[in-house]
DNA sequence: CGAGGAATTGACTAAGATCAAACTGTGTGG
DNA sequence: CCACACAGTTTGATCTTAGTCAATTCCTCG
């Protein structure tokens, strides 16, 4: 048997093992599915801060998944203007928006060094048919996302400043929390522009939203570094205007 | 042989023989496969003006295509901000929201008098491991709905009044024409509330934008009934903020 | 260590929201 | 069939929020 000593950059990481397994795939399967699953999904292929892991316009062949780092996905219109559409960390998805027109519709870029593992689609679905909880899972999954781009319309349609960065801060919050992180002390991977694009503001809304909230000690606020002193009051402040928290 | 007579209000609407079968299913199926479609699909159900389809929170089980009429879906926060989330027409589907969590993220309800085919989802689902065309086209229209929502965040995130409203209009006037109606001359099937509620205004700016736009002789604008006098103007306006034109 | 990008803060502006009033079809009930 | 009520719309006046422009500070990264 001529079993290939594997190198530690080219290191098979398996969904079997994963750390990840609860939020990227949590779906029953045994021992055998698992083993198929495993046989498709290609390594994890790191990405250096500021690189592109796709491009809109690029042809569309694979989902990612975020194994470590920190992405943003965004659209630009034709002049220039760019609205992120979303932040993915650990576990999340990215790419779904490709499938319909078999070209990616959105630009993925990382905010720090990171590493994806790459879903052949085509495998991938093909799978699915072999593998009923599996393909339900993905229709989940997409069907998450478009929960979540709904939330994010209810956001920019109708909520204030503060509302929305509060909304902001409290998904970001929960979702490192998930992830075992601590929830109330954390590091913006992202800039203010950033946020600002995303949260449909300028950067010196943001800027100044968040030194208001500081001056309320809601926050303390450190450049990137934010403490959440009185969460509770965030989360008073969008208590009205949001149906759940599904923000991403 | 006992061939039952359909009486007229409990006729199978068949996709095999639907107008709508390019708009609603583009996948190229057999005759056999066509008719495992036809038996899942139920009969469609009527739908007064004003009528909900489903609302959120209430149990997901089906999918809704819109045969005739015209919808809006919308979500809401808990103090009562109304969201629209989109506008649905002949050959678009409703309720992808729901797989996610088993129950309906979003209201649907009719604007006009309307019909709707129910495509009762697991029994879809079960159907895309046989027919794998069809399994691609599901995966397909919610990757497009992704991109769909993409856009109108780019919209709220971005644009300025006019250029939504024209954004808006265009879109509107495109889809019409695709289902074989006049592109420059329609009426709006939604009020100027409904209409600021999916565009992120307030209905009197929505009022004033028509105004200005007729002042321009852009538009013709009496009541519901919209004339595109220079729709040129209108795309010259939104050619540098929107990427495609897949607002809906 | 220096340069340049990111962030903060202030002053001013503008776009759209809000409040208010008047007008117009539409539809309903007498 | 007409009149009235009402919801939807238009338009004006004013106000508020966030955007724009600009100056300064402060990291961060090469």
């Amino acid at each position: 048997m001529t079993e290939q000593t594997p190198s530690l950059h080219t290191l098979k990481v398996s969904c079997s093992n994963c750390s990840l397994r609860e939020l990227c795939l949590p779906v029953g399967l045994n021992r055998e599915e698992m083993a198929q699953l495993d046989a498709v999904i290609r390594q994890s292929r790191r990405l250096k801060r500021g690189e592109y892991l796709f491009r809109s316009g690029e042809g569309f062949r694979s989902l990612y998944a975020v194994r470590t780092g920190f992405f943003k996905t965004c659209v630009s219109s034709q002049d220039g203007r760019e609205q992120v559409t979303g932040f993915q960390m650990s576990g999340e998805l990215m790419g779904l928006d490709g499938i319909s027109a078999s070209q990616h519709g959105c630009d993925a870029i990382a905010l720090e060094d990171s590493e994806v593992c790459e879903l052949p689609f085509n495998r991938m679905e093909t799978l699915g048919r072999d593998i009923p909880s599996l393909q339900h899972h993905f229709f989940r999954l997409m069907s998450r996302e478009i929960v979540r781009d709904q939330s994010v319309m209810l956001l920019l349609g109708n909520m204030k400043a503060e509302e929305r960065l509060a909304a902001f801060l409290l998904n970001l919050s929960q979702r490192l929390a998930a992830r075992g992180f601590a929830a109330n002390d954390f590091i913006l991977r992202m800039s203010r522009e950033e946020i600002g694009s995303f949260l449909g503001l300028k950067l010196e809304t943001v800027s100044r939203t968040l030194s208001k909230f500081q001056q309320q000690s809601w926050l303390k606020v450190d450049h990137k570094h934010i403490q959440m002193l009185q969460p509770e009051e965030l989360k008073a402040l969008v208590a009205g205007c949001s149906q759940a928290n599904s923000l991403r």
